[in-house]
DNA sequence: GAGTGGTCTAGACCACGGT
DNA sequence: CCGTGGTCTAGACCACTCA
């Protein structure tokens, strides 16, 4: 692989040395890492600086540079897991936990848009980022519409969104989503590594695909120390609705 | 004013220049504007960066550096609490918990984008709604830029964004939020009428007016089981950093 | 005081866009 | 082609933290 650019070569190092070093850990300092790497402080500074947006390292003015656990934030786009966390130079994976197929009733015929009392597949996995638990996920998908799909054709490093589009010529066009903020149950708290009691987000997704029909519909829970939601906003215009708002159930 | 960075002091002055100029203007180039206002091309670069952060530039490789256009199909908005509550048609209130001003030490001056050593003004309310704890919000605003401000000036149905207006001639622009999700201490669970332990919404919100000046870092805690943020999601944009949506408590 | 990050300078070369 | 932004260098001084 070659960088184009210096600083994202130098980047990457730092990323790697950061994998090493472990959450919290102070890296050396930026005319040491210029000398290590052969380049000047000016692209150590600038690597560094990417690597703050990233949000993997920290400095402290005066103090050092660290290394940190990182909050991931939450891009609202419809991203997939996988490249979402490929984005923050993350290796993604899945484990599967359990799957399987039940007939929709009323409810959930509802939700899916699709007619009661024929399957869905639902899966659940643990998204993993560099081997760490970072959400657990129910898939819920009609079959009719993923016809032949099982639960271990999502196990490891498939993405159901490249599934979706090579198999099936289904692409996600659209979607909506809501958030809330939940406690986590004891039996969550172990499958996502952390003490129960912690906070998470709820992520509930539901998307359509390019005929607009809907292709999934996603229960995600989210470690609240490694998931944060972040969003420009803008003043309203007069007289326009919003077009996403804080609901009240 | 005194701007203590001269990237900072470079930014102002383009600022300024853009408004000048209009939207869709081409700016002078790097060269030219290092040489105009005395620093070296790196401060202005600088500089120029903060602008393209704040969205106030554009800047095409080898074509030049632009003045935005207004900004074109922006999904979202920030509404204030009040507009929010009466959508729902609910009627807003405030209860005022405590205010005070003090002193800015390096980090909320830098935050607020203004001199270390100034005042800033800080109110605690609870939001209710229909007379119940919607959040429990901490407001921080630099008292140079609303001078006379009281908290007092908060309480009741009062809302911040039209004192802005009315009496400071300042209208929020945009802003910048992050959202996580926290487990209520035993003290805010009171003042929210729900048990403690209970799962509830963080916000900071960072709003400016149009100037680009820094008017308001709101912390805003919301209830859980009463705050849902909803909204639509996009495909990815090739290329595109998520510009992205979402909703105000 | 020694070491850290934060800012700035004055120069260089490269990659890209329009004419 | 020329002017633009994008990247990089080698050095300097300042502001801060911490032992």
């Amino acid at each position: 692989m070659v960088a184009a650019r210096r600083s994202t070569e130098v980047s990457a190092r730092v990323a790697a040395l950061c994998a090493e070093l472990g959450p919290g850990a102070m890296l050396p300092g930026e005319r040491e890492l210029s000398g290590r790497f052969g380049v000047s402080r000016a692209t150590v500074r600038k690597a560094l600086e990417e690597l703050m947006a990233r949000r993997v390292v920290e400095r402290r003015h005066g103090a050092g540079t660290f290394v940190r656990r990182p909050a991931v934030a939450q891009p609202l786009m419809a991203t997939s897991f996988g490249d979402d966390m490929r984005r923050r130079g993350l290796e993604p994976s899945s484990r599967l936990l359990w799957w399987d197929t039940v007939v929709a009733d009323t409810e959930l015929a509802g939700r899916l848009e699709m007619p009661g009392g024929e399957a869905v597949l639902r899966v659940c996995r643990v998204r993993l980022a560099d081997g760490e638990p970072m959400t657990l996920e129910t898939l819920h998908a009609p079959a009719e519409r993923v016809p032949g799909l099982t639960g271990e054709d999502l196990e490891g490093a498939a993405s159901y969104y490249d599934i979706l589009v090579t198999r099936f010529g289904r692409r996600i066009r659209s979607g909506t989503q809501s958030v809330a903020p939940v406690v986590l149950e004891a039996h969550e708290a172990d499958l996502l590594g952390v003490p129960p009691g912690d906070a998470a987000l709820r992520f509930v997704r539901t998307s359509r695909d390019q005929h607009g029909e809907v292709v999934e519909r996603v229960e995600s829970l989210a470690r609240g120390d490694r998931y944060l939601i972040e969003m420009d906003i803008m003043p309203p215009r007069d007289g326009a609705e919003p077009v996403s708002s804080g609901a009240m159930p």
